[in-house]
DNA sequence: TTACCTGCAAAGAGTTTGCAGGTAG
DNA sequence: CTACCTGCAAACTCTTTGCAGGTAA
């Protein structure tokens, strides 16, 4: 099965209906080697450039939003479309309740030592930030 | 020193003038004894409630980025606007390079293991995501 | 007086939605 | 045929900006 079939087989049984758009998203997304991450403009951006298809934003939308809910994709961090502001300025972490969209400070002195055993080359590590996702 | 005196004096030492505005956002921000975590909406609601002097949308988005720059406040996490999505969908982490605006993954072995030694009754951890900012 | 600040209204950016026409099964 | 999908345009939400009038020092 090539990929084609296979993005076509996907799709089809999550029932969704393999359309030419669908397709060309599955393309740019899921025909590569290593993650991809992305906004709705980066994707845009990447369609206008490899296929001569036309897609509309709003069916861009739609369709992350499918992929989404079928698992195909997973949002980074935080949903809100707020900026939020924290009037504790000390370095610290931080519960988000999913069920009340609440916030709750977790101090460092909370969790116990952060090991990061990747380097990357010419960077620092400026700052280590923990989101504990809570459900009920 | 009362506090609405050592409002003043904050202010005026950052090169902020006092006004009637400031200070009555410095009182619910400051002026209590937990962290505030808001947005503007909630801050401007919270005005609303709690004082008689009407202040615009403007002015406190003008105030709050003003208090940014001086440390009194600090944005949470991300401060994009848009939605960014990541093709794998495997509970892992991240490095942002703040100077490229860029992330990369940071998979779960790449990090130890993360003790989180705070409990919230009656909630349990879905997820804990690590955020490591880097620079240059 | 002068530089800074406020508040209105308009503009911007990102995202969502309603709906008419098109397409897969 | 029928349910689903696409794409346009309009609407929406959050945030920023231009500018005229107001205020602190």
């Amino acid at each position: 099965m090539n990929n084609l079939d296979s993005f076509i087989e996907k799709l089809r049984s999550s029932g969704l209906r393999p359309t030419k758009q669908r397709i060309e998203i599955c393309k740019i997304l899921f025909d590569r080697k290593t993650t991809f991450h992305f906004s709705i403009e980066d994707l845009n951006k990447v369609l206008r450039e490899k296929t001569k298809l036309k897609i509309s934003l709003a069916t861009i939308y739609n369709t992350i939003h499918a992929f989404k809910d079928k698992n195909y994709i997973k949002e980074i961090f935080l949903k809100t479309n707020k900026t939020y502001f924290d009037t504790n300025i000390t370095n610290h972490h931080h519960f988000f309740d999913e069920s009340t969209n609440e916030l709750i400070d977790l101090k460092n002195s909370e969790v116990g030592k952060i090991h990061i055993k990747k380097k990357i080359p010419g960077k620092k590590i400026k700052s280590i930030e923990v989101l504990v996702k809570l459900e009920d």
